[in-house]
RNA sequence: GGGGAGUUUCCCGAGCGGUCAAAGGGGUCAGACUGUAAAUCUGAUGGCUAUGCCUUCGCAGGUUCGAAUCCUGCACUCCCCA
């Protein structure tokens, strides 16, 4: 048993939390379950889940039992808080989709969290499974009928979308309700007495510790950490093409490792104190580097690496480095195109007819032209002549080149590159 | 209603009978440099079956051996006076 508390300190992890001596005396007593949850609103989590996720397995690293809630009721209202505007709300569809999915993915990341054979578990839970039952009626007599109004009022949640324009619904405003509720019953259930969450967190938690204090004379405790954001105020998990998904469909694990590799050095710090499960003294050495050596990015490499193989595995974390090597010029061979369709899965690709490579093959220009490396043939000719063309990463300043079979780097594949970094995959099935 | 100015290649903007696919800048693309950063520097920048050919300077006609450049009409924009 570590004293998670200190753990969480040491890591910049924490926020708010309630009466620290308590919290801590609470910890100290056993192995303890500790919560914290997940809305389903996409059927993939994305980056910035991963600091609750963390969070959950440094709650097991502690010896005490995580509990991820996936908010399958919860996700039916959507969260106001944090947001400036009311959320659309889900079809069923869609929201069973998404918690199969989140489900899947916070399995992935907790199950090896807890050594086998300790005795603990990790548990999943859907707070749909105790909100479907509940009757409206039931609910405003059991539950609403012990939350002051002046207390949801007061919450920041709500206050900063009253003072907007759009407001918030109903709906929204019962949020917190629900979410109150989930944690008096999983104290009933599991006797979980902890919730941890982001600091956006805070008025959904500190609801349900009242309303456990309320209906049970319980004590709750709630932790929130620090939200993620970069040094150039940013979010954090947010690219110019949209969110880092942890699903490898929708980001695929290299452009997930180039994530971490391209954050900047106090980002990348901040992120490796939070997002792995480095030693405090790897960290600190880390940023010794970092102040002597910057040059090597020791700090954004290890933060991909931890984080892709957490994510995506040995396989991932292979395949993610593999592409690295290969965008940044190493040349291609030796691969399969089963190899090179993974590495690739981010690169436009356009198939060819097989005959095209045979007599005299095909040219240059018109492939970077055909795959839209180019815009026009001229602009295919300009690059060429400028250096800028490769194939399968060896350049080709001969404008007249023409693709031949014995330019294949797999079975039926090859790879066009212009510049610096657009890439084009050639199929010629 | 009257008078004046304008419409140029992705954008801004020069050009005012041949040497104009059209200066310069921006952007974009490529190269060098670099920490997979920022900045900087260099080159390219209508198309093509390419030492040539074709299409571009608001639109349609005309003058001329030859027009983005001159003339006529049309369209749109802006400014000034009512």
């Amino acid at each position: 048993m570590h004293d998670l508390l200190a753990d969480f300190e040491a890591r910049g992890l924490v926020h708010q939390s309630t009466d620290a001596k308590a919290l801590r005396h609470w910890l100290a007593g056993g192995s303890r379950r500790v919560y914290a949850g997940f809305d389903p609103t996409a059927d993939s989590l994305h980056v910035g889940h991963l600091v609750a996720l963390m969070l959950l397995r440094r709650v097991a690293a502690a010896g005490h039992e995580p509990v991820a809630l996936v908010g399958g009721a919860t996700g039916m209202i959507g969260d106001p808080s944090g947001r400036s505007e009311e959320r659309n709300l889900l079809s069923p569809e869609e929201l069973s989709a998404n918690i199969a999915g989140v489900e899947r993915q916070i399995r992935a990341i907790l199950d090896d969290a807890i050594p086998a054979g300790s005795g603990r578990t990790v548990h999943v839970v859907n707070n749909a499974d105790w909100m479907r039952g509940v009757g409206y009626l039931a609910f405003l007599r059991d539950v609403g009928k012990h939350v002051p109004l002046s207390q949801m009022l007061g919450k920041d949640s709500v206050k900063s979308r009253l003072d907007r324009d759009g407001g918030l619904s109903y709906t929204e405003f019962s949020y917190m309700l629900l979410q109150a509720w989930d944690f008096v019953h999983l104290s009933d259930a599991l006797d979980c007495r902890v919730q941890i969450g982001g600091s956006d967190q805070w008025g959904n938690i500190t609801a349900g510790i009242e309303l456990g204090r309320r209906l049970r004379s319980r004590d709750l405790h709630g932790i929130t950490c620090p939200l993620l954001t970069k040094s150039d105020g940013t979010k954090m998990g947010k690219t110019a093409a949209g969110a880092v998904w942890l699903d490898p469909h929708r980001t695929s694990p290299y452009r997930f490792y180039q994530y971490w590799i391209n954050l900047d050095d106090d980002d990348a710090g901040r992120c490796v104190e939070r997002l792995t499960e480095l030693s405090l003294d790897e960290i600190r050495s880390l940023a010794d580097l970092r102040g002597s050596n910057p040059a090597a990015r020791d700090t954004q490499k290890r933060l991909a690496e931890e984080l892709t193989r957490l994510v995506h595995g040995d396989a991932g974390l292979g395949i993610a480095r593999q592409a690295t090597a290969i965008f940044f010029g190493a040349e291609i061979g030796g691969l399969d195109d089963a190899a090179l369709a993974e590495i690739f899965a981010d690169v436009p690709s356009r198939e060819f007819p097989r005959g095209t490579l045979e007599g005299e093959g095909l040219p240059l220009v018109e492939a970077l032209e055909a795959t839209g490396l180019a815009p026009t043939r001229s602009a295919a000719r300009r690059t060429i002549e400028q250096g800028g063309a490769y194939v399968n990463n060896r350049r080709i300043a001969d404008v007249a080149h023409r693709l031949t079979a014995a330019d294949l780097a797999g079975g039926s594949t090859l790879v066009l590159r212009s510049g610096k970094k657009s890439y084009a995959i050639a199929r010629f099935p």
